[in-house]
DNA sequence: AATGCCTTGTTAACACTGTTAACTTGACGA
DNA sequence: TCGTCAAGTTAACAGTGTTAACAAGGCATT
């Protein structure tokens, strides 16, 4: 039985699983991510998730659907406060997504799990943001009249920039500060100079 | 006692387990990396690598380090081969470096890894090719004259290009092929357009 | 040459992990 | 009212990183 019934409301333990999950991420990190003692945080014995989850890693796969629903309302938002500029929407859609990774560090990890980590995973399923960006920058692109090929380089061009910040600011390379965001701007701003 | 000869010579327990820890990293990956199975491989006791490591971490670490001389190595060569054009050089060095990944997939682990999962790891110790690529974007700059700040950010961007390779094949968004290849190559040359 | 230390290995154990099998229990429809 | 079934439990297994306690053997010093 739960303990806590403020946190766990019966009948609804995976969704228990996944918010406890989050946190044991925060504090540990992929790597260290123990399904035991996310069962404990919710009151439960280490076998109860299995009820709700294939393994640990198919409780992994729910917390990144989870994050990507936060990652696309944001980048809804941001679109439509930018309604009418593709350009600043396509800026700004990515600059959600660092400020995003700033403030919640451990979520990185789920932008940059390999396939072999986790092998059941659906690339699409955590790829919200990539499909939105894949959108805009074809807009960008419609509204040019330019080619596909042309295209297709600049999608993959912003999606490695994006990988590669969060990639930079997960080693320390790139600090997490104002100026450290000034540069990832500058340097998007510098590819859609078209 | 060492039963394979050839493999473990006497004295050198630490190559062999950096060398056997190579090849567990290319069958398991970084998230099943098993110390006991690397000494079972070096056929040692599963305590021996503590004589000669920390911990496991400590000997990732210094397989990082093995690894990074390979690259630097690599890269020397590169830049040899391309005397006296730093542009060829810049971009034919992150070309290596996205190859060597093709080739050896488990490598990117190495690059992939990020400071809380590797606590006492020094950036540094394993950015051999990022200091390789800032001397050379230095040398590109200085050669036109142009500001230090805009220098940064060309660093910046190349860096981040080959992170979100690295990344992007690693989860199988861009294709381990020659197409693949020409998109990262003319993205690049996109860089370096001044 | 004998002795004693110090390196490098051994075994055994601890606490922890993911995962499964076998069980209890309680709600709900026939 | 009763049986079914979902959703928990406990207990166990194999495997992990890591440490403590011990053994053997090479090397320097006397």
């Amino acid at each position: 039985m739960a303990e806590n019934e403020d946190f766990y409301i019966a009948d609804e333990l995976p969704a228990a699983l996944v918010i406890a999950g989050i946190d044991e991420l925060e504090e540990h990190g992929l790597h260290d991510f123990s399904l035991r003692r996310v069962a404990n945080r919710c009151g439960v014995s280490c076998a109860a998730p299995y009820r709700h989850f294939q393994n640990k890693d198919a409780l992994i796969l729910a917390i990144i659907a989870y994050v990507n629903k936060q990652w696309a309302m944001l980048g809804e938002q941001v679109i439509a406060a930018h309604e009418g500029d593709v350009k600043r929407q396509i800026i700004e859609v990515c600059m959600a997504n660092v400020k995003f990774w700033n403030a919640n560090p451990s979520f990185r990890y789920i932008m940059l799990l390999d396939k072999s980590s986790l092998e059941n995973i659906n690339i699409n399923e955590r790829n919200h943001v990539g499909g939105m960006l894949r959108d805009l920058v074809a807009v960008y692109w419609a509204e040019r009249g330019l080619s596909r090929v042309d295209e297709d380089r600049l999608y993959f061009s912003t999606r490695a920039l994006l990988y590669g910040s969060a990639q930079m600011l997960a080693t320390g390379e790139l600090d997490n500060s104002p100026e450290g965001l000034a540069t990832v701007r500058t340097c998007l701003e510098n590819l859609f100079f078209v």
